[in-house]
DNA sequence: GTTGAGCGTT
């Protein structure tokens, strides 16, 4: 299952919901989450979005990778299973 | 009330 993607360079206030607004349209997705503190509930300032299918999750990453969501640079690459 | 590369939780 390579539609995970991990996307990075999010602003503090950027919510799940707002990367499933972002990555919609390009495919669709079956999971997008804005990794936030556990303890506190902050955002980290990055998040996953999973897609249905590895060509839609390439072409959101092509399409959203680099560009700008919420006044800041977005990072978006395919996720690993774990660093 | 803060920070800015990274890879999560059920």
């Amino acid at each position: 299952m390579n539609n995970k993607l991990f996307v990075g360079g999010l602003s503090w206030g950027t919510t799940d919901k707002e990367l499933m607004e972002a990555f919609s349209p390009y495919g669709t997705v079956t999971e997008a989450k804005v990794i936030k503190e556990r303890d506190s509930g902050r955002s980290r300032g990055f998040g996953f979005v999973t897609f249905d299918t590895e060509a839609e999750a390439t072409a959101a990453a092509e399409a959203l990778n680099d560009t700008e969501l919420d006044g800041r640079s977005l990072r978006v690459d395919f996720a690993h299973d774990k660093r």
